[in-house]
DNA sequence: CGCCGCTTTGAATTACATCAAAGGACGTGG
DNA sequence: CCACGTCCTTTGATGTAATTCAAAGCGGCG
């Protein structure tokens, strides 16, 4: 199995060429880590980045009392630990694997070397920041500008969206982990999900959802209106 | 009045040959904003970006129902933008003058060009971003993992780190837009100050605020303690 | 001087977290 | 295949931090 081929696919490495694609392979290293196993803590000295292959990893950061504030979840093709190969000090949050993960791990020093060399690869990594930093600032958004309810419908909208549009979602992460993503807890989600199915905006079954009244949902988004 | 001159002395753009600085200074243009005036709206097309030679800048967003979430008060020297010009969308948060601003503003595609043809350059710009990536990620966690006082005691340490640790410390923003910072309104600030001050944490007047127990502040705003 | 926006304070309200407990899903090992 | 433990999920009762609403004092600036 080739690295390069492996690196030509990856979305942040599109359009580079061959040459290119054998470099960044020369220094990538592949890893597994099993479900549960953490990658590094948030304050570790940044070593490097990682790109995921397979798997599911969660990026968080834990309060002095223990409760979890989930910032993103990353699957196949997506890059995590970017910020610190750029700003060269420690990890801001920390990484575990969801499940079984494999990546390619890049060293930061060697990384660098060859992003001076290419300026088109400095433009995908850009491009990366620029967007994580969007992700970022909605996150922010969402957290102090509005109620919980309203974050669950963007969540849900935006599952759907990523979907093809389809009315039927699958959390495909457990209601304890929404929880962490939404900045709250557990009960709340499971309480708002009860209104929601309440209010005929959607239809839950475990981790399958159903969408029942999109317009009602982005209303609620937007806070709009509100569970009654 | 030199361009390049002025570009030589940006932290964003130190190092960089004289050269370049002149190459950067050929696409800027000079611009002055009055206090109050916007830079450009959440939304609006990212068509580039700019540094602060003089004044103050306000990054923030706003919810459907006028509450305002200041992501950051930016000053001298310091970039804002920068993300439209690589993710090449809309501007994600908006920008307003708080004082009379005087910037650089640096045209989109131009700027790209540039950084193709220099690496070091796009090396600067992604240290910008990543560092850009871990304020935020710290604004999340306060936002979603701290109450308020907590998030007040680490601003004010902030602050005083900021200026020579000095335990006296000048807010230069009104209390209102302190609020906005820190996620929650000026009524909030106003108490919190108040039982700060009786518990003897801290010794407010007007804008002046002299830190007398700056342990008990780091205390407060890791959590360990609570304002009675 | 007089106005407008900032600031403070109190009382009422609310959204959310916490605590407690029970039911359910899932996987492991017997 | 069933029994068991663990973790996830749900539901209710209770508590609390923070927003909302209201009103009055303060301050700076035209």
């Amino acid at each position: 199995m080739d690295k390069a081929k492996i690196i030509a696919c990856i979305p942040l490495f599109k359009g580079l060429s061959d040459i290119h694609c054998q470099n960044i392979g020369s220094i990538a290293i592949l890893q597994i880590y099993a479900r549960g196993q953490m990658f590094f803590f948030e304050g570790d000295c940044g070593i490097g980045f990682y790109v995921i292959l397979s798997g599911k990893v969660k990026i968080f950061k834990l309060s002095t009392e223990g409760k979890e504030q989930i910032l993103h979840i990353l699957e196949a093709h997506e890059p995590f630990g970017e910020a610190v190969v750029f700003a060269g000090e420690n990890y801001p949050a920390s990484a575990q694997a969801l499940a079984e993960t494999r990546v390619l791990f890049f060293p930061r020093q060697k990384f660098v070397g060859l992003i001076r060399r290419e300026p088109s690869l400095a433009l995908s990594m850009l491009a990366l920041l620029a967007q994580r930093l969007r992700k970022l600032t909605k996150l922010v958004e969402n957290l102090s500008l509005k109620e919980a309810p309203s974050r669950m419908a963007a969540y849900l909208l935006f599952l759907s969206e990523q979907k093809n549009s389809t009315s039927n979602i699958d959390l495909d992460i457990t209601k304890n982990q929404l929880a962490g993503l939404l900045g709250t807890i557990p009960e709340t989600v499971s309480r708002i999900l009860k209104r929601m199915t309440e209010e005929k905006i959607i239809r839950a079954n475990g981790k399958k959802i159903s969408i029942l009244d999109r317009h009602a949902l982005a209303k609620l988004a937007q806070g709009a209106i509100k569970l009654t």
